[in-house]
DNA sequence: CTAGTAGTTTAGAATCATTCTCAGTCTCAT
DNA sequence: ATGAGACTGAGAATGATTCTAAACTACTAG
């Protein structure tokens, strides 16, 4: 049930009706420097917000950075045993509450927490439909651009004022199917 | 808060760079013809699982039917302020297990549930980050090609077999911007 | 009719992810 | 060092959702 590390994983297709190769690509293991930077983002989000970086709080960011998908309060658990459930759970409150971490729903009853995309990358989701796994894909440049294009329109339509958007795709996992 | 009953909002916009005007329209209303063949689909659904349509269940499909968006059990309950919410559950559950109902994640704490889209059409979500609103959108017919064109590959991806998929925007509704 | 069977309903209890409380600890600026 | 305020952990509390057990209803066979 652990991540692959290593390669990221691609999967490359050719969708009807198109003559491009179309990819949609694991999102990549982080480099050292990227992780680094990553915690300076972080440290920097808390300081804004009055509050320090601890250990606590960056052992939770090494899970998010290290699994490199959306994580459930049991991953957390699994990964650091030693740190109270509801500890995590503040934790996790608090890195919502300074724009670091965002909260997503899926498809079963747990919560499941991500880095904000502005430290990440855009990127979608697929979500197993047996046992709720979520793994990130990074989609390709001409489809983002199509749908935001078309989604970019909402802000000026009568009634709704679009922040942002998702994707998902719902299926098996290459564990449950 | 009640839905709005009558002509179909339609938001017409251009999108940057592509030189079709695009619409993304709210569901329409139902005609009686199309209420009654839903319930109609509902009756098989139900009697394909051995359970019976009764009155509880008619019930909450009317809501559903009538309020053209997912509900949440608030929304039920102010519906039908007589249906005992353990019962409302229940019956979710039951018309979930007979694939008439299917139950989605929002942006905040509570379930919301809507018809297949078997019953329905396909469409997305315009999800309001304040009150967590959800209000139904068909989208372009060429938006849905395009996503559908690059996603469908996924099946034949190593990994995972795509079965659906969704498409949210996140933003402020009319009532809370 | 009339009992039997199986699905249905309900009120209340139970579950369990998540949040809250509070007492004790740590950090940092002065 | 000391005070203010942030942080932590253990356990209690919350509350949406699910379960339970007992009563109910619709259909069927005799």
């Amino acid at each position: 049930m652990k991540a692959k590390i290593g390669q990221a994983e691609r999967w490359v297709f050719r969708p009807p009706g198109l003559a491009v190769v179309v990819e949609l690509m694991r999102r990549p293991v982080l480099t050292e420097q990227e992780r680094v930077e990553i915690h300076d983002s972080v440290q920097r989000c808390l300081t804004r917000y009055g509050q320090r970086y601890t250990d606590g709080r960056r052992a939770i960011i090494e899970v998010l950075l290290t699994l490199r998908r959306p994580v459930s309060i049991t991953d957390i658990e699994d990964a650091l045993p030693q740190l109270p459930r509801s500890s995590a759970y503040r934790h996790l409150a608090d890195l919502q509450a300074a724009s670091v971490v965002s909260r997503l729903a899926g498809t079963d009853d747990f919560a499941r927490f991500e880095l904000v995309e502005e430290l990440t990358e855009h990127h979608h989701h697929l979500l197993c439909t047996y046992c709720g796994r979520v793994t990130d894909v990074v989609s390709p440049v001409e489809l983002e651009r199509t749908v935001t294009g078309y989604l970019k329109g909402l802000a000026k339509a009568e009634g709704f004022i679009a922040q942002s958007h998702r994707i998902d795709v719902f299926g098996l996992c290459s564990s449950c199917r």
